[in-house]
RNA sequence: GUCCCCAUCGACUAGCGGUUAGGUCACGGGCCUUUCACGCCCGUAGCAGGGGUUCGAAUCCCCUUGGGGACACCA
């Protein structure tokens, strides 16, 4: 990539353009990753263009889901109008009079022409082409209408559009990654580049604007690969100069097919929702077609800028893989410090109704001058109170465990409930009888009864109850500890029962046992 | 159908003429451990096929095959 060596600082000028008809895939948020890199780089300027020029499409709404999108990732865009000092994004559909501009110009050059054809005619025009194995191009029917004959379809309002005379020609660009592509444009047939004057198409708005902007690398998808050549046959009749390209390989879900064009396209937005850090999904999207070379995977985003190299982009398409993605979510979750983690569970648990919103509720004073105060949520199903510093120490123990918030609730649920359901078998330790399982909880409760409510502690707890486990004569420790863990969590898989015990508090304690009890009949 | 892009473990990838083909996820086993997870150790698994070029090809060239993308009055 002898050229990009040639790049001073500043110089470089790309972009982002996608149009607001969906949410923010993971595609665009991946392409959107690489050309903020690529500015960073080589401190260029990234710019945010909202190619909306298809009206009926477009929605607000899927611009908004973008723009946020973008601001939770991370990637920051340097231009634009914007208010308040901060950029906002340029919108082609409040450009239509530069277009208008260069349309009208190409209509006087008699570069592009009208077309009246109806879409019915084109359709059975291309099923044609496509059934005897032809390309499916323009048949040039209008091109050479005579100016009466415009007029009068003009007069009679007769519907048309505007059509490029494309010449026919080999086409060769480079591309960063791939080298030279060429095409023969006589595959291409006379394409429409505006619905009308006031309403033109994206290949033509596309060059215009890269142009008017400046830009000199685009960073897009290799679907656009075909485009390419359209666009520079385009930007040659305009007269205006085209920039580099760069077509990153695509994305693939599991069944191989490009991600947006899957039945629902899921937003960034969700995997934020879902309890995913913006960090391991930049990381993660990074990994997915680049890689530095090195054996490494762990990357921040400023260790990307750093690390970020054309060359080491990868040619080919990439399958999404989401338990990487979950491993990589699980990594930086253990690297929170454990006040932020519970401050990024919280939502999670009032949503699913576990504990209350705290009315007088403060981020900030939650920690006063490094002392946790006694700020409580109200427990739903028991309405007893919980503190900041009480969730912390549950949290504590499941930050190992977790992969994504979301999942934070069903892990500790039983915390906050009055009764656990489960069935009788999950006290069952191996083979143990009905009869085993009630000594052991009665043994349990006994042992535990006799602990002092001030040396209720994981430690003391761990230092009675194994020694009871010895007393047991049984060599596995499990016919003791499996019992209390499942009458303490009501689970399959959690925490220790040291831990969980301590949390719960002796009162609580002893009654799981005893519910635990009344459940196994003999 | 036509045009274009691509091709290393199941997935993401390292490799850029000479390597016991390396790493990560997932999977299997072990350690730790009452369970699950974390952590640590070990393992299974790959150069799509065929021709060249070369003393020597995963690496360079060609063909085949396979995968994908594009062929709109969408972007």
């Amino acid at each position: 990539m002898e050229e990009l060596k040639l790049i001073r600082p500043g110089e470089i000028r790309v972009r982002m353009a996608p149009s607001p008809t969906g949410p923010m895939h993971l595609g665009f948020a991946r392409t959107a990753l690489f050309n903020y890199l690529f500015a960073e780089k080589y401190q260029g300027t990234l710019i945010l263009r909202i190619d909306d020029t298809d009206i009926q499409r477009s929605q607000k709404k899927w611009e908004k889901d973008i723009i946020e999108g973008l601001n939770w990732l991370g990637l920051e865009f340097q231009e634009g109008p914007g208010v308040d000092g901060k950029f906002g994004p340029y919108r082609q559909s409040e450009r239509k009079e530069i277009y208008q501009k260069y349309l009208q110009k190409l209509l006087d050059e008699k570069k592009i022409y009208y077309c009246f054809c109806s879409p019915e005619e084109l359709e059975a025009h291309r099923n044609y082409l496509l059934s005897i194995g032809q390309p499916p191009r323009y048949s040039e029917k209008c091109a050479e209408l005579s100016e009466r004959e415009i007029e009068e379809n003009l007069k009679n309002k007769k519907s048309y559009v505007l059509r490029f005379r494309m010449s026919s020609k080999k086409v060769r660009f480079k591309d960063l990654l791939r080298g030279e592509i060429e095409y023969d444009s006589q595959n291409f047939g006379d394409i429409v580049v505006a619905k009308n004057l006031a309403a033109p198409l994206y290949n033509l708005t596309s060059v215009i604007d890269d142009f008017e902007m400046k830009i000199t690398h685009i960073i897009r998808g290799e679907e656009h690969i075909p485009n390419t050549p359209i666009q520079i046959l385009l930007a040659e009749a305009l007269g205006i100069k085209t920039p580099q390209y760069l077509h990153l390989p695509l994305i693939f879900g599991l069944d191989r097919a490009k991600l947006s064009k899957r039945d629902r396209v899921k937003s960034i937005l969700e995997y934020k929702e879902e309890g995913y850090l913006s960090v391991a999904l930049i990381n993660f999207l990074a990994l997915l077609g680049w890689n530095p070379g090195a054996n490494k995977e762990i990357f921040s985003l400023l260790s990307l800028i750093q690390e970020f190299s054309v060359e080491k982009i990868q040619k080919s398409g990439a399958v999404f893989n989401p338990q990487k993605l979950d491993w990589l979510n699980g990594f930086y979750i253990r690297q929170k410090s454990l006040d932020k983690l519970t401050e990024d569970c919280i939502p999670y648990l009032i949503k699913t109704n576990l504990i209350k919103p705290c009315l007088e509720r403060d981020k900030h004073s939650l920690f006063y001058e490094g002392k946790v105060i006694t700020t409580k949520f109200e427990t739903t199903e028991t309405g007893e109170g919980v503190s900041f510093y009480e969730l912390m120490k549950i949290i504590d123990l499941y930050q190992a465990r977790l992969k994504k918030f979301s999942e934070i609730s069903e892990l500790i649920d039983f915390f906050f409930k009055k009764k656990l359901d489960y069935s009788s078998e999950l006290l069952r330790w191996k083979e143990m009888s009905n009869e085993e399982i009630k000594e052991v909880l009665d043994k349990l409760s006994k042992t535990l009864n006799k602990l002092e409510e001030t040396d209720w502690t994981k430690k003391e707890i761990g230092e009675v109850l194994l020694k009871l486990a010895g007393e047991l004569g049984k060599e596995d420790r499990g016919y003791l500890l499996w019992p209390l863990r499942a009458a303490l969590s009501g689970k399959t898989a959690s925490a220790g029962p040291f831990e969980i015990a301590e949390l719960l508090g002796k009162e609580k304690t002893l009654e799981r046992i005893r519910m635990a009890k009344e459940k196994i009949k003999i």
